[in-house]
DNA sequence: CCTAAAACTGAAGTGATTACAACTTTAAAC
DNA sequence: GTTTAAAGTTGTAATCACTTCAGTTTTAGG
């Protein structure tokens, strides 16, 4: 069913573990900063060895601090499906509620998305995150369009609103900011006045 | 004027040495394969020291193969001022004409492209050369719509228009996707039938 | 209890990149 | 043309992320 069960001692530990080393790896960065940390540390403070490590988060330092993205997948999914609106403005509207990057974030939040905006390395994981939905995207896009998968404006329209998030992430207001993006994806340039 | 002047036996060595890195790197990677080489081979063939390649180099391994951006910069400033046509229009017509990566390409380039395409780590860096004029580019449009330079739709613009060239590389018909992609950006989405 | 799969480990290795201190070349002034 | 200081080059050693591997432990499940 699900990609990983969750029955059994076994898989519990080990979602135990991977939660620690989130812990671990966020507590150490906002501490010392990204680049003052090596994951040999990480792996030290967690208590366990560097292979380890690598064998929990295969995509390396940067993935520490992140979910694998099956979560934003979902969402985005979820929101272009089952809607009664366009799709443009069902993805403003998930965009607007759930954007790690976008409009209200709880206060304990604050400190990670600042490390992430501020540290080029994870701001780029971040964006590559939400890149890997740009196949499903890409899908939801034809498939309510008519046109087919590999269409230029489906492919182009997928990679811009994805690009979104980093984008609306260090804008002052970013609500009106995602605003202004979707009414631009909406109506083209120059905007209309 | 010119960021390095071009007089004096220094200067042209310099040159020299950074074009001969260029040209062993490539004709290493078209070999063996970017991940089949390593930068002490390129160094070794190319007759100087690791420290040195990295002091010509200083962007590293991904940077070897290509110039430092500021032609493309350049080009962008350039296809932006004295024209009279809109400015999507200008952008459209600097890339079809001039892309690394869209249309007619001289038959010596090709093997270089397709690896450049074919290998994540160098498309990475293209795309991020090309971004690298993301600043230039939102300071043209703005003073093109008389909006603030920091108005979400200009940035939203500048950055979408930079991903062209990553997003239209690998298209069947670079030409009609180049041709789309900027008519999504002129009249926005759903495209007009 | 038994066994095979899965997880964990330390140690050693690879490869990019940097730091550094010594040495050489060059530009340019005197 | 000698001097001098800056710029370029080099070998060496280090750091760091990440991988490999062979051996050990743990766990699931019959």
């Amino acid at each position: 069913m699900g990609v990983v069960v969750n029955t059994g001692r076994r898989e519990r530990r080990k979602l135990e573990t991977r939660r620690r080393l989130d812990e671990v790896a966020l507590r150490l960065f906002l501490a010392h900063g990204y680049d003052g940390v090596t994951v040999a540390q990480i792996a030290e403070e967690a208590d366990i060895s560097v292979a380890t490590l690598f064998a929990h988060v295969p995509d390396g330092k940067d993935a520490l601090i992140f979910d694998d993205g099956s979560e934003r997948r979902a969402g985005i999914v979820a929101a272009v499906r089952d809607r009664d609106e366009p799709i443009l403005a069902a993805l403003h509207r998930f965009f607007a509620a759930r954007g790690p990057y976008s409009t209200d974030i709880p206060p304990e939040h604050a400190p990670k998305r600042d490390l992430i905006v501020q540290t080029p390395a994870l701001r780029e994981y971040a964006r590559k995150l939400w890149h890997s939905c740009e196949p499903d995207l890409t899908a939801a896009l034809a498939d309510d369009s008519g046109l087919p998968p590999d269409d230029p404006a489906v492919r182009a329209l997928a990679r811009f609103v994805l690009e979104i998030p980093d984008l609306t992430g260090t804008a002052p207001d970013p609500a009106a900011a995602l605003a202004s993006v979707f009414a631009l994806l909406e109506s083209g340039w120059p905007p209309r006045t």
